[in-house]
DNA sequence: GAATCGTGGCG
DNA sequence: TCGCCAAGATT
């Protein structure tokens, strides 16, 4: 269950104002921006753009949504469709993910993407920050949305830290709601402001501060940019030789084939059987593999 | 709560 | 070169 913490009593309001203001002026063009952008659309850009940068998103949304305009469009095609058309996007298990979505909307929501951040929730794929920019950038919902981007905004204009540390939507959720307008459309443009402000001037690593509309208000600025001393992320191993990297190839090589793949095939794409053996038994339990009695095909 | 899960670009 | 980072979610 959600549940949508009241807004602080105090109104906050001269940093949504700000944040407002700027991004009417500063807000990239960008395709789930235009006008007549479907909620569908929306929910397919947003599972692409968990944890895939938007340069990358940009030409496979268009392709998606033209090969599948609506949710009832991809529930008829198979789910190795979908992986497929994932092309090199990464993480792939978000393409069946998003083809499970397709399915139950198309079952229980009569093929209408649902509007409420409970229902979203019940969706495969789709977590706290999912949900919440669907209700909110497909619907004008007023609810908190947290982000990358903005828990990095908010650690460093609001709580004068570089960094935000791990996420934590015990405490991220409701440190956003404190400063949502109350307005819905001032609350839309406040959550997508946010964003653009982190993904383009509040930036990971060399923030452009010159340009930014808080840094007369930004305590991490006003304290002198203090480095960093809380709780890291935790560190992302190396990718070259993880079983990670196996995985990867074995699905280029399953998206570029129509026929089943063999093991022939796959031994001259990683030498390791052991480590070869493991990526295909995790991709098969985790169902973007099928073995069948010729080789390995997408579902 | 920590580990796992792709891929590519950038400083 | 290589570590960091990118509109996270799941187990």
């Amino acid at each position: 269950m959600v549940s949508e913490i009241a807004a602080a009593s105090a109104p906050p309001l001269p940093l949504a104002a700000i944040v407002i203001d700027w991004f009417h002026a500063n807000r990239r063009d960008l395709p789930w921006r235009r006008d007549g952008f479907t909620a569908w659309g929306t929910l397919v850009s947003e599972f692409m753009l968990q944890q895939t940068p938007v340069s990358r998103v940009i030409p496979h949304l268009e392709d998606w949504l033209t090969r599948w305009p609506t949710p009832a469009d991809l529930a008829t095609v198979p789910p190795g469709e979908a992986v497929r058309a994932w092309k090199s996007l990464g993480y792939p298990r978000r393409a069946l993910w998003l083809h499970a979505c397709a399915v139950a909307i198309t079952e229980e929501f009569g093929g209408v993407v649902p509007d409420d951040v409970d229902a979203l929730l019940t969706l495969p794929g789709i977590g706290d920050y999912t949900a919440r920019a669907v209700a909110v950038f497909a619907y004008g919902g007023r609810h908190p949305v947290v982000d990358t981007n903005i828990r990095r905004v908010i650690a460093r204009v609001v709580d004068g830290n570089a960094d935000p540390g791990p996420p934590n939507a015990r405490r991220d959720l409701p440190a956003m709601e404190s400063l949502l307008p109350g307005d819905r459309a001032a609350s839309v443009a406040f959550n997508a402001g946010m964003m653009e402000l982190g993904a383009i001037v509040c930036v990971a690593r060399a923030p452009r501060c010159d340009g930014c509309p808080l840094s007369e208000a930004c305590a991490w600025r006003l304290a002198g940019y203090p480095a960093y001393d809380g709780p890291r992320k935790a560190v992302q191993k190396k990718y070259e030789g993880s079983d990670r990297q196996v995985r990867g190839l074995v699905m280029a090589e399953l998206r570029a084939s129509h026929i089943p793949v063999t093991r022939a095939e796959l031994e001259t794409l990683w030498p390791d059987s052991a480590q070869r053996e493991r990526a295909i038994a995790g991709l098969v339990a985790d169902g973007l593999a099928v073995e069948n009695p010729d080789g390995l095909v997408l579902p």
